[in-house]
DNA sequence: ACCTGAACACCGTTCAAGT
DNA sequence: ACCTGAACACCGTTCAAGT
C-alpha cells in the first residue's frame, strides 16, 4: 500500500521538468549551439538517452519549450492590456509587450520562432499557444473596428499587419541588427511604443 | 612558359563558385538540414575537406552566400525603386520588392538572416552589405523628410519602424505562420503593399 | 516505469600526404 | 596551389540490458 518515497524512486522528481528548465539555462549562458541532448542530460545528471522517455526527439523537446514561452507572452500581453481600457490603447499595449517579452526572454522568444519548430503542423500544442496568443491581437483588432475607431477591411490582415511590425522590431532588436538601438531595453520599449503609435495613425487615416 | 590547360588544372574551374551555388541547391531541394559540408562537397565532385582551401569555415560560406543575397536584394530594390517618382511611391516600392525577394528567394533570405550568421561583427562584408541595403531605405527616408512629406524625427528611426514592418511581414509568410496567405506570390505583394500604404498613413500624420 | 551503456550513422574541422 | 584520406571530437537516435 504504501508507495516507495517519492523522493528517490528515480533520479529525479520531474526529470521532464528538469530538462526543460536547462535547455533555457544553457541556451542562456553558452548559446543555442550548447543546447545538446547531451549537454541537458548531463546537466541534469542523467545519460544523454533518458530524455527519450519523456520526449520523443530533441525537437519535440525544444517544441514543449516554444510552447511554454507562447503561455508566457499570452500572459504577459494580458496582464499589460489590463492596464488600458480605450481599444487602441490596448493594441498600442500589446505591441510594446510583445519586443518586452522578447528583449527579457530572448532564449524562449528564440525558440518559440526557431526555424527547427517552423513546421506547426507537425506541433499541433505549439501551433495553438501561438494561436491562442495572436487571438488577443485579433480580438482588439475586431473590437476597434465594432468601435469604428479603425478602418474596415479584414480584421486578420490588420492583425498581421500589426503583429508584423512588432515581430519585424523583435527580431530585428533580438539579433542586434538594428545598430546599437536594441542594447537598452528601455530603447527597445520605448522604439516598440513610437512604432505601435505610427502604426495607429495609419490605421485610423481611412475610417 | 605556356601554362597547364586551365580546364584540367583541377578538379574545377572555380570550386568556389560551385560550392556558392551548391549551398542554394540543396537548400532548395532538401531544406536547411541538408547543407553540409560534406552534401555540399559531394555534389561539386570533391571530398568533403576540399572547401576548406576556398573557406575558413561552414559559417563563412554561409556568409559569402548571404552577403551574395544582400547584393542581390538591393539590386532588386534599386531596380523597383527606379518605377517611381515620389518619394513616398518609391518608399512603398522598396517594402514591396523586400517581401517579393523573401517569396522568390526564400534560401538566400533564410540564410541571410540565418541566426548562426547574426554576429555581424565576425563577418564585416556581409554587415557592409546589410548596411548598403538599408541604405537604400534610409534615404529614401531622409528625402521624404526634407521634401516635408513625412513627420520629422530621427530618420533612422523612422526606416527602422519601416524595415522592421516589411521584414516581419516576410519572416511571417515565409514561416507559414501567418495562415495560409503566404501560399500565393500575388497575396505576399498585395498584404506588402497594404501595410506598407497603411504605414505611409501613419508616417503622413503628424506632417 | 525509468534509466544506463554501447552502438550507429551522421556532423565540422584538422592535417599529413599526394599531385 | 589544390585536393585526398584518415582521423578527431562531437552530434541525435536506437535498443538491449539493468533496477
Amino acid at each position: 500500500m504504501r508507495p516507495v518515497p517519492k523522493k528517490k524512486r528515480f533520479h529525479h522528481g520531474d526529470l521532464r521538468r528538469a530538462l526543460l528548465d536547462a535547455v533555457i539555462d544553457l541556451y542562456a549562458k553558452d548559446g543555442p549551439h550548447a543546447v545538446t541532448m547531451r549537454t541537458v542530460a548531463a546537466r541534469t545528471g542523467v545519460t544523454h538517452a533518458a530524455p527519450y522517455r519523456h520526449f520523443h526527439s530533441k525537437q519535440e523537446m525544444l517544441a514543449v519549450v516554444a510552447e511554454e514561452g507562447f503561455g508566457r507572452l499570452r500572459a504577459e500581453i494580458v496582464e499589460s492590456m489590463a492596464t488600458r481600457e480605450d481599444p487602441l490603447d490596448r493594441w498600442e499595449e500589446i505591441g510594446v509587450a510583445y519586443v518586452r517579452f522578447a528583449a527579457r526572454s530572448p532564449c524562449h522568444f528564440r525558440i518559440m520562432y526557431s526555424s527547427d519548430l517552423a513546421d506547426r503542423a507537425q506541433f499541433p500544442a505549439l501551433r495553438d499557444a501561438a494561436a491562442d496568443a495572436f487571438r488577443l491581437l485579433l480580438d482588439v483588432v475586431i473590437e476597434s473596428q465594432k468601435a469604428g475607431r479603425v478602418r474596415g477591411g479584414d480584421a486578420v490582415e490588420l492583425a498581421v499587419t500589426a503583429w508584423a511590425m512588432m515581430h519585424g522590431l523583435a527580431v530585428l532588436l533580438l539579433e542586434r541588427q538594428v545598430t546599437d538601438v536594441g542594447r537598452k531595453l528601455d530603447q527597445a520599449e520605448a522604439l516598440a511604443r513610437s512604432a505601435s503609435r505610427t502604426l495607429r495613425e495609419g490605421l485610423v487615416a481611412k475610417v
